[in-house]
DNA sequence: GTGTCATGCGTAT
DNA sequence: TACGCCTGACACG
């Protein structure tokens, strides 16, 4: 589930459902009990998310990093919350009794400031937030030896693009992965980031990623079935949308990387 | 019911 | 480059 939209949207939720409020913590699955001891009963004054990071800040215990790796995953409850899964890392209930459950993430950490800044050293510029600044996702891709393929999971040129936005991304722009990212023209490179902005923004609204536009599609973006949802990603041998190519995927420094062979050409012919 | 795979990434090799 | 994490969705039967 969990790209950068995904992290944002749990960032926007979870402010309005525990922000300001202080906590009860526990750790059903036991392996966070040290941390929970000390969240237990502080207030949950923030929450600030950069590309796939989430940053909690508890008064006055400090900020708690979580990063939902391939499986993590949040549940809320709103009335009587069912028994934790035996993997559920955090549990935490606001005053007004909703309960969120954590499970499965890589990462659920008390950090202080210095671990906090070298997180976001490693992270490049992340399109849902404000601050970002566009010009260093240029200059990364300058940067970078490997294909624009490789170099847009790079959570170090931008942060928050996983292997669906990745797929779908460059078929938007008729990009083939193996374009050298150092080869990237100034007005690709704006393009891309313009639409990635675009992408991430309606999933993170929307909750799930739909990158199919209404051109191309026949139902409202609600009704379409995941695999009507996108162009590309996970749709090796089905017709392109627009073309009816074959579409094509293959491993990318272990991933695997879909692209129509009609609207992506190869950069060596 | 079982098996496979994956929207991620750090660490070991 | 391979593995581990340790969950859920989905295909298959």
């Amino acid at each position: 589930m969990p790209e950068g939209h995904t992290i944002h949207r749990y960032a926007r939720l979870h402010r309005a459902s525990f922000g300001g409020q202080q906590v009860q913590t526990w750790s059903p699955q036991g392996r966070f009990t040290e941390g929970v001891e000390r969240l237990n009963g502080s207030t949950l004054s923030g929450i600030d998310a950069y590309g796939k990071h989430l940053f909690y800040r508890f008064e006055p215990v400090g900020t708690l990093h979580v990063h939902l790796g391939l499986y993590g995953r949040f549940r809320t409850f709103t009335n009587d919350p069912p028994a934790p899964t035996p993997g559920t890392r955090l549990a935490l209930r606001a005053q007004d009794g909703t309960t969120l459950y954590l499970a499965g993430a890589s990462a659920v950490e008390l950090i202080d400031d210095a671990m906090e800044r070298s997180i976001l050293q490693r992270l490049g510029p992340d399109p849902l937030r404000a601050d970002a600044d566009p010009e260093q996702f240029f200059a990364a891709l300058r940067r970078r030896s490997v294909g624009i393929g490789q170099a847009l999971l790079d959570q170090g040129a931008i942060a928050g693009v996983g292997n669906v936005y990745r797929a779908e991304l460059m078929f938007l722009e008729g990009v083939h992965p193996d374009l050298r990212s150092r080869d990237v023209t100034s007005d690709l490179a704006r393009r891309l980031w313009q639409r990635s902005t675009r992408l991430l923004r309606a999933g993170e609204r929307a909750g799930r990623i739909v990158t199919v536009e209404a051109a191309d599609r026949k139902k409202p973006p609600s009704r379409l079935a995941r695999s009507e949802a996108v162009y590309v990603y996970k749709r090796a041998g089905l017709p392109c949308r627009r073309c009816g190519t074959a579409v094509q995927s293959w491993e990318l420094g272990g991933r695997l990387v879909f692209a129509c062979p009609q609207h992506q050409l190869h950069p060596d012919g």
